[in-house]
DNA sequence: TTCTTTATTGTAATCATTACACTTTATTAT
DNA sequence: ATAATAAAGTGTAATGATTACAATAAAGAA
């Protein structure tokens, strides 16, 4: 596969991590950038069986890991059931719709904030989530209580 | 079991629900209340088979899943391999120790923070998890760096 | 007590993820 | 270029937390 100029940088960060950027994980790494809706690892393998015939399901769960450890993407973990991975590795809020499940992205600044709690604490990461119902939902259920009347 | 005169209005409520105390619910209940460390169901159960030897892990799992329903406990998913329950209901942040797997409690302000994307959406729960590594883990790595020299 | 509902229990099933052994591909050395 | 070495891909089997299910027990209502 033709690599761009703009990657070779990158390349080399990775290669440095001893983490090569194979045909898989560029479908894969280019499945995430074209679908912003934080696909789980299923999802990304159903995505990609088509184009890719010889894909195997423990290769996409191995490359996904392989890209967190190179911090190319983000894991999320908002239910107990399953992983969900997004291409946008800075932090950002998330949101789960416990309706029809769609996860929404929201801005949240949390760099100036350190807790007393973890003063002499190493954050490495930090994750907000928040659940409910979302907008399209909430209209949804509006409408279908007027056509009952 | 004998019930606490002060649990009398909150069994009222359950009953609304139709969710009742049961033996082992309020031994969970118990448990939870008296470690703080945000057990796993499996924790749990091992933590309290001794007492109640006729214990279902069955039950404790229907039983958590009772209480966070009518919201006497919090069900938290930092990792995705593993639930954890907290008996404080409160909105407040969880720092995962990524090296000895504690968890510590922070405060977290989030009352008053609605982010514009989420305009017109229903939140239900907020949750702040961050990851890191806590003090004792980096003053025992400390230790055992100036031991080596 | 008798009837009805809810809870407990043990076992089997589910399902996402990982382990493993083998093959294929890429990189390095000769 | 060829051979040797390391990393990645693949298919199948295993793992492990959670749930489904059916039978039994306990609790509440009548
Ligand atoms: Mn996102
Ligand atoms: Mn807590
Ligand atoms: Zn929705
Ligand atoms: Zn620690």
């Amino acid at each position: 596969m033709e690599i761009e100029p703009t990657y070779r940088d990158l390349i080399k960060e990775l290669k440095e991590k001893k983490i090569r950027l194979s045909y898989q994980r560029v479908k894969i790494l280019d499945y995430l950038n074209q679908h912003r809706t934080h696909p789980t690892a299923d999802e990304i393998y159903t995505g990609l069986i088509a184009e890719i015939p010889s894909l195997s399901k423990t290769t996409v769960y191995n490359s996904l890991n392989s890209l967190v450890k190179a911090n190319l993407i983000q894991e999320l973990t908002i239910e107990d059931n399953e992983n969900r991975y997004d291409i946008v590795t800075e932090t950002h809020g998330h949101f789960k719709c416990e309706e029809c499940g769609r996860i929404y992205d929201f801005k949240v600044e949390l760099d100036s904030f350190n807790p007393e709690e973890l003063k002499d604490f190493q954050i490495n990461q930090k994750g907000v989530y928040f659940k409910g119902i979302c907008k399209k939902c909430l209209e949804t259920n509006q409408k279908n209580l007027q056509n009952e009347e």
